[in-house]
DNA sequence: AGAAATCGCTCG
DNA sequence: GTACGAGCGATTTCTC
């Protein structure tokens, strides 16, 4: 039935491009190194899945002729059950009628792709899982997915790229894709590659798959990392490629609607800055910008003459800070840097987001399918990409308006439901300080608790004022606080020594969270790491760096990788619980997202209530800790009023 | 012409 | 030059 929906199912042919040949050559130095075969009759399939069921694992590997899964086509899968072998079954190429077509070789593959007791090793499996699905196969069993398990091994690590790992790890240059399919504009689609090419390409990525796991499973091991790997991190790809598979309805009206209202005032800032530049200029620029801004009147271009705040690498900075205290400051005239500060926070709305949203909607689905990258943090928290879900704006009303464009479809709502102080709750858990626990215990307001203990004074008497410092010192604490840093954060007047001495007070008052962050710092230095509340490591080699900058810099990532990656660890915990409840309790509602501290539902509107409180039950039960898990939670049918 | 670096801004 | 962790768009600079 599933593979019906394939051949007339809403699955779209994928882009076609004209191109062939210019790349038709392979580079020498990546010379074939493995015996690898194309499998194109049935006999040859079925002796195949024999083998498969008799190993009771493969390396597996998809290609295909798009990298979005709503609108890829299969265009074969590569199996390997042994190093330095594989086979590529082709199912799509400029020579079908050399292989067998994608049917017939599903229909003989799912069996083993299905069966929960074959392990499936590859890399990147999130995408191979979606992969399939959408071609009607629900793979199954358990994952050994090599580029987390670099990640677990190493967070750090620049790329977790199976050819960058080939490399690093095996001294093996693998085929470049580029000497398939080109790059640029010229770039062809998989199902354009002759199978000469093709064949030994898709198998070697799964014949190195399996090398990398054969290299990655007993470090794991060794590392003490075994449980981390296989509890969280391989349970939380199927979580991952459920959120990708699932999409967020988008209303494209409304993104329309909203970016012409902000073009219009754009197009009115522009007139305006215009008028108060000093020659005419590409408000785009900031090397432009500041040439206007702080230029002499006699210098070419001619400047208005300012005085720079701060610079960077290349010149005076621009950046907002500067721009409000020109525009704050009494002896400035010009209405430029307000101007500029207003079509900066518009067009910022309109390219990120409101254009770069639309062109991100699937045909297939009309919704929105980021990717939610595993391996894409130094920390073990998640990233989102193409587009990025995770920085969608909130913090001003003209940019919260975008999550408006957030839809449930008819007759259901958006559930969100985000962790309350999650990262100082970690760390009172971590440290165990008296003041930091009594205070959640007492269900206090936090940061006028701790205002209240840096300014001795009862809770009562905190101003707003005091309020947003130990806000900030609270924040700080978690980045590894400096006093320049806490002062430039404390508003434009404050002094650095005025910053120190509430440090002083606060780590005088919250001695267990001293120690705790001169733990952090002692263990980076004495075995090179730190480690998570589930064990996971970052290494942090700046912390014996012989300049002491980079070496504080250490002992802040020392201090907030601890804290962040526990939070980190902790929601993928309560994601992986909630997956698993899911299509029994509530086989309507589908995860969508993950913020961090946040997971954003949807579901049928009559069953919100009832899946508030399954959501909630496993968020504040994902890890028994010494201080209570608060979540807040709440809907509507679009994100801007789930709040 | 295309890749890489820089700047600035969005989020937790 | 400075608080931690990300991704992305526009411009500018570098490289082929």
């Amino acid at each position: 039935d599933a593979i019906r929906d394939l051949i007339s199912g809403p699955v779209a042919d994928g882009p076609s491009t004209a191109e062939g040949g210019l790349f038709a050559h392979i580079d020498e130095s990546h010379q074939v190194d493995g015996n690898y075969e194309s499998i194109t009759t049935v006999k040859s399939l079925k002796s195949l899945v024999k083998q498969i069921k008799a190993k009771g694992s493969m390396a597996v590997d998809t290609e295909t002729d798009s990298l979005s899964i709503r609108d890829a086509n299969l265009c074969g899968v590569s199996i390997s059950l042994a190093t330095g072998a594989g086979y590529y079954i082709p199912t799509r190429s400029p020579e079908a009628r050399k292989h067998l077509d994608t049917e017939t070789v599903l229909q003989h593959l799912k069996p083993v792709l299905e069966d929960e007791n074959i392990q499936k090793v590859g890399h990147d499996l999130k995408y191979d899982l979606n992969i399939f699905r959408s071609h009607g196969i629900d793979l199954a069993g358990p994952l050994f997915d090599t580029m987390v398990a670099s990640y677990v091994v190493d967070a750090t690590r620049s790329s977790h790229g199976l050819d960058v790992l080939a490399k690093a790890i095996l001294d093996r240059n693998c085929i470049p894709l580029s000497s398939l399919i080109g790059k640029g504009k010229s770039q062809k689609t998989f199902d354009k590659v002759p199978l000469e090419q093709a064949i030994p390409y898709a198998a070697e990525d799964a014949d190195v798959s399996l090398q990398l796991m054969k290299k990655f499973k007993p470090q794991i091991k060794k590392m003490g990392l075994s449980e981390l790997f296989e509890e969280v991190e391989m349970p939380l790809v199927w979580v991952l490629a459920e959120l990708e598979y699932n999409g967020i309805n988008v209303d494209a009206n409304e993104l329309d609607r909203q970016r012409d209202h902000l073009q219009e005032m754009i197009d009115g800032l522009r007139n305006e800055i215009a008028v108060a530049a000093p020659y005419p200029f590409n408000p785009d620029s900031p090397k432009q910008l500041s040439a206007a801004l702080f230029n002499k009147p006699t210098a070419e271009p001619p400047g208005l003459g300012l005085k720079p705040i701060k610079r960077g690498k290349t010149g005076p900075s621009t950046d907002q800070e500067v721009l409000e205290r020109l525009g704050n400051s009494p002896d400035v005239e010009t209405p430029l840097p307000q101007l500029v500060l207003s079509y900066r926070q518009l067009t910022k709305l309109v390219g990120t987001y409101l254009v770069s949203l639309k062109d991100a909607m699937s045909p297939a689905t009309g919704r929105v399918h980021a990717s939610f990258n595993q391996t894409g943090t130094s920390t073990g928290r998640l990233s989102s990409s193409d587009p990025n879900l995770q920085n969608i704006p909130i913090r001003t009303e003209v940019g919260r308006e975008i999550r408006r464009a957030f839809k449930a479809p008819k007759g259901r709502v958006l559930l969100t439901a985000d962790y309350s102080q999650i990262e100082l709750r970690i760390l009172a858990h971590l440290s165990q300080d008296s003041g930091l626990l009594a205070a959640f215990e007492a269900g206090e307001d936090i940061h006028s608790a701790v205002a209240a203990e840096v300014w001795d004074i009862a809770i009562e008497e905190v101003t707003p004022e005091q309020r947003d410092s130990a806000k900030m010192v609270n924040f700080g604490i978690v980045y590894g606080i400096t006093p320049w840093g806490l002062a430039r954060r404390l508003g434009p007047d404050a002094s650095v020594e005025e910053a120190s001495r509430i440090i002083e007070d606060y780590k005088e008052r919250f001695s267990g969270i001293t120690a705790f962050l001169d733990d952090c710092i002692e263990q980076a230095e004495t075995k090179g790491y730190v480690e998570t509340i589930l064990k996971r490591r970052r290494l942090v080699p700046q912390i014996h760096a012989r300049h002491p900058q980079q070496r504080a810099l250490g002992e802040r990532i020392a201090i907030n990788t601890v804290v962040q990656g526990s939070a980190a660890d902790l929601i993928k915990l309560a994601m992986i619980s909630l997956e698993e409840a899911l299509p029994d309790a509530f086989p309507e509602a589908l995860m969508l997202l993950q913020i961090h501290d946040e997971l954003v539902f949807e579901v049928p509107k009559g069953q919100v209530e009832k899946l508030r409180d399954l959501v909630v039950e496993h968020m504040t039960t994902a890890l028994d800790l010494d201080v209570d898990l608060v979540v807040d939670a709440a809907w509507s049918p679009t994100w801007i009023d789930a709040k």
